[in-house]
DNA sequence: CTCAGCTAGATTTTT
DNA sequence: TCTAGCTGAG
């Protein structure tokens, strides 16, 4: 234990030993978080003789959470076992199973993910006869969520926002949303965290039980936590006080989630006793790149304050590549790794980071046609692809029978031939008794057709099975008996899908030989809220390309950080508030402090984006860096004064066709041979007989407007219209 | 019921 | 520009 305490530095000591009354370590980028947060742990379990089972250990992330459940076990072994260390979402789960009931829940509830949540909005939307335009399901959805993390039931909100006259509607979204959900037993994510909240707020006797249970709690990423999250942990906290959170107001990036700053900021308000230590000496990088991170942001007003320093020297200048467009910048990129992968680096010590996917196409088209091994941690993830969630769906029908969303997701898929005329009738049914789709059409099945008596008898069978066989071979049974990988066999993408559904056997497999006595309810909790399986395999030799978002947590020895343009990083949708403006600042210094060795940062003069070619200027952030700390090579070609409009308060700009070049561009594609004038006569294929309206030049096409004889007005892009003279 | 064709919209993402 | 998701014709 004393051999452990000494390998760390005064601050993160006095962290570890810091065992009652409450905590705020404020831990910078790279100084040691993990490490303290375990060692503490093994500490007050080793020298303070605490038992496990009185600790609760709070992470977002399952990876995180296993990670750190692995690290304390091999520092104190089998002990580790009977201390909880979950996710907010999972710690919830536990702790409703077991009393949800007192709620007027149901204990054999489903968690529902954020596809079925949107299936059930569009429902409410319809059954209000409202229009997807005027409340679109992506920003109900997010107002649903928005009222969850503030605890506020539909009612609340009314009585909050009512006065506002679209809020009032959507509280009555909420509330048709709420009640749906209930009566198909299932619950949302935010549902977990407000329940649970609800739970102990109005049952003395079970928030007396935890309090007593949990004497002793620690919550990682703390900056990361919304309002209801934070009422849970104050409220397990509020009598013993030994709460201990760590985190870093600096690397608050997921406002967009809920996440609110305020909670670290403010948390000495709420434990005004409280020690606060911060953890300032970074292990990761040179200070080269600590300087740069620190005088970025230190341009953030809302924040308590910190300065990374380190021991290691100032290291390499940050390498700094001004670029004519997106090709140039990937071009560049692409050489720089490999000269420096002939120099010795390994691909994978390089990462590309970027603040929306969509700047990675630029990059892979170069990196394949050079060669190079790359990969991209990209936005779609396992549990989110169809074949998987499909499964899922029948799954979560076999165990609730009560599921009408996943019902709906999967009695025509593979395709049964029940169709929304039948499903209509089913759901016809339902509503007159009262009861789940599934039960009836068990009522009714004589009546509805033999495709879905057979569909019926299907998901029965397969309840059977699931009852007396492991749960690999259930979902293996599914697999075959449902029709879905005959289906697949269909489908052009058939092997990666097929692949994927025997990934989720084995990950099935896997699971069971993990967790011996593990029921089918354990394993679906497990699946629901499993983010992703953690397959980024360090060891594979590529480099890899990912969001800012998703890099936080990681580290490289080489990063270069793209896209350092005003209107890509700050994002135009940033501009507006300067509290988005100082998340986007955040997002910075969590990029640039994800590089140990050597950072570069490429910006490029123009970018084609949606489709539309525009003039970029740099970065603000980049000017927030200190001159001497960087070299910076300019590929963009001297132009003239009026290429760059003088008064350029707005960007980006339009660049005019003219001044466009084409270099490193990849080669244009074929002008069609055939171009046409307003007024002129033509034949479409499909369309026939027209005449030109207009005839626009874009790019290296033309965009016509064209009257046909019989269809009306139409607009056509001369490459692909095949458009003949009459 | 299905599938082709068109339109609108397009940060960041965990659970 | 790309693509997901809806609409209307078969």
């Amino acid at each position: 234990m004393n051999e452990l305490l000494s390998k760390l530095n005064n601050e993160q000591r006095e962290a570890v030993e810091h065992i009652n009354g409450p905590l705020l370590v404020l831990a910078g980028a790279g100084s040691g978080k993990t490490r303290v947060l375990t060692t503490r742990i093994a500490y007050m379990i080793g020298k303070k003789g605490i038992a496990p089972w009185n600790i609760l250990a709070i992470t977002f992330t399952n990876k995180a959470a296993k990670e750190m459940k692995d690290r304390v076990e091999t520092l104190v072994g089998a002990d580790a076992n009977d201390m909880w260390v979950r996710t907010f979402h999972s710690a919830c789960v536990r702790i409703l199973r077991r009393d949800i009931e007192r709620l007027g829940y149901d204990k054999n509830f489903n968690i529902i993910d954020s596809d079925d949540q949107k299936s059930l909005v569009k429902e409410c939307l319809k059954e209000l006869g409202f229009e997807e335009k005027q409340f679109p399901p992506k920003s109900v959805m997010s107002e649903i969520s928005f009222a969850k993390d503030n605890l506020l039931t539909p009612i609340e909100y009314a009585q909050e926002y009512g006065v506002d006259f679209r809020k009032k509607e959507l509280a009555r979204l909420y509330a048709l949303y709420q009640k749906k959900l209930k009566t198909a037993n299932d619950l949302d994510f935010d549902d977990l965290i407000m329940l649970t909240v609800k739970l102990l707020h109005e049952n003395e006797d079970v928030l007396e039980f935890y309090r007593n249970k949990f004497r002793y709690i620690l919550v990682d990423e703390y900056q990361d936590t919304n309002k209801a999250q934070n009422e849970l942990i104050i409220l397990l906290a509020g009598q013993h006080r030994n709460l201990c959170v760590v985190g870093d107001d600096d690397q608050s990036i997921y406002k967009f989630r809920g996440a609110d700053i305020t909670n670290i900021l403010d948390f000495e308000k709420a434990f005004p006793e409280c020690r606060t230590i911060r953890l300032e000496q970074n292990y990761r990088s040179t200070q080269n790149i600590l300087d740069a991170a620190n005088n970025v942001i230190k341009n953030n007003y809302g924040r308590k304050g910190k300065k990374l320093w380190t021991d290691k020297g100032k290291g390499k200048n940050i390498s700094v590549y001004k670029a004519q467009n997106e090709h140039d910048e990937a071009s560049f990129i692409a050489n720089t790794m490999s000269a420096l992968s002939r120099d010795g680096y390994s691909y994978s010590d390089m990462a590309v980071l970027y603040r929306a996917n969509a700047s990675s196409r630029a990059l892979e088209e170069v990196f394949m046609r050079k060669a190079i091994p790359y990969r991209v941690l990209s936005g779609l993830r396992f549990y989110d692809r169809k074949e998987i969630r499909d499964m899922i769906a029948y799954l979560r029908l076999i165990k609730n029978p009560d599921d009408d969303i996943s019902l709906k997701r999967i009695i025509n898929t593979p395709s049964r031939k029940i169709g929304k005329v039948t499903l209509d009738k089913i759901a016809a049914a339902a509503e007159r008794e009262g009861t789940s789709l599934l039960r009836a059409i068990g009522s009714y099945k004589d009546g509805l057709g033999q495709n879905v008596a057979d569909f019926y008898d299907l998901i029965i069978t397969l309840q059977e099975f699931a009852k007396d066989n492991k749960i690999s071979e259930l979902v293996n049974e599914v697999y075959e008996k449902t029709g879905y990988r005959a289906f697949l066999e269909t489908d052009e993408k058939a092997q990666e899908r097929d692949e994927n559904v025997n990934e989720l056997i084995n990950g099935a497999a896997n699971y069971e030989e993990a967790n011996e006595d593990a029921s089918f309810e354990e394993y679906m909790d497990n699946l629901a809220l499993i983010s992703d399986i953690d397959n980024y395999d360090e060891d594979l030799q590529a480099a890899i390309f990912m969001t800012m978002h998703s890099a936080k947590g990681l580290e490289f020895p080489i990063v270069f950080i793209c896209g350092f343009d005003e209107g890509i990083f700050p994002s135009m949708m940033s501009m507006a508030s300067s509290e988005d403006l100082e998340e986007e600042r955040r997002i910075c210094y969590v990029a640039i402090t994800r590089a140990r060795e050597i950072l570069y940062i490429t910006c490029a003069k123009s970018r084609m984006l949606y489709g539309k070619t525009s003039g970029y200027k740099s970065s603000r952030f980049l000017d927030e860096i200190p001159q001497e700390l960087m070299d910076i090579t300019d590929n963009t070609p001297r132009v003239e004064e009026s290429w760059v409009p003088k008064t350029s308060t707005f960007n980006p700009y339009e660049i005019p066709k003219s001044s466009l070049t084409s270099y490193s561009a990849p080669a244009p594609k074929p002008v069609s041979n055939k171009t046409f004038r307003a007024g002129e006569c033509v034949v479409h294929k499909k369309f026939g007989r027209g005449i030109i309206i207009s005839a626009t030049p874009v790019g290296n096409d033309v965009h016509y407007e064209i009257a046909f004889e019989s269809v009306g007005t139409k607009n056509l892009l001369g490459l692909y219209a095949k458009l003949e003279k009459a």
